[in-house]
DNA sequence: CAGTATCCTAGGGGATACTG
DNA sequence: CAGTATCCCCTAGGATACTG
């Protein structure tokens, strides 16, 4: 056992560090992150946001109200570990990216969507 | 696509990321690395070294002797980039031993495996 | 030592339909 | 809106054997 199984464990998936990227940038709802991820299945969504809430990472919050709206965050103790390790991916990226050729599509999120 | 697409792309796999951590540490041999992941199959770790060197973060060296000698390193350039994602990974993975229990085994490599 | 070559299986994940 | 419930496929990855 290294040192990198554990985050590989909590953060291995298709979609994990794709939604905590956007969860890092602000709070969202479950349909926002449908339209932010496209191409997710919602199964493949709710499964991956219950994994990430077991391993303590994110939190749901549920607003007893008609139309359900249920909030999904980063928890807070776990946000600076998180950004560490999720910024330089970012950055990695968009380097190469700039050298390599390709689209990113989204980098900031806007306040709605 | 977001920005973690990227580095999602080639660091994904259920290896890579255990194989640069060791690289990162010091060039190993395909048997060195064999030793130190115990787990990983001969198939699944040439795979994964094929992988990173078609993404150009790990180089193979071939010395042409018998016995066959090959010895795999990260690519200098990509060097900065690896480390800025690997190290953060490796924090968090030890705190969170440290809060959760588990046992992390190999933190540094022996200059000889 | 450093690999190929096969064969095979488990489960990660896709598609579609339905519900409080 | 925010999810379950099914069904099903496919391929990433495991096991074993062989080679220059």
């Amino acid at each position: 056992m290294c040192p990198v199984d554990v985050p590989l464990h909590h953060l291995g998936g298709k979609w994990k560090l794709i939604v905590c990227f956007y969860l890092l940038q602000r709070p969202c709802r479950n349909g926002e992150l449908r339209r932010l991820i496209p191409q997710v299945r919602q199964k493949m969504l709710t499964q991956q946001l219950r994994e990430l809430e077991a391993s303590g990472l994110v939190q749901r919050e549920v607003f007893d109200q008609v139309p359900p709206k249920v909030v999904y965050s980063i928890v807070d103790k776990e946000r600076a570990a998180l950004e560490a390790v999720v910024y330089p991916l970012c950055e990695w990226g968009i380097d190469r990216v700039g050298r390599h050729g390709g689209r990113i599509l989204t980098t900031t999120l806007p306040t709605d969507f």
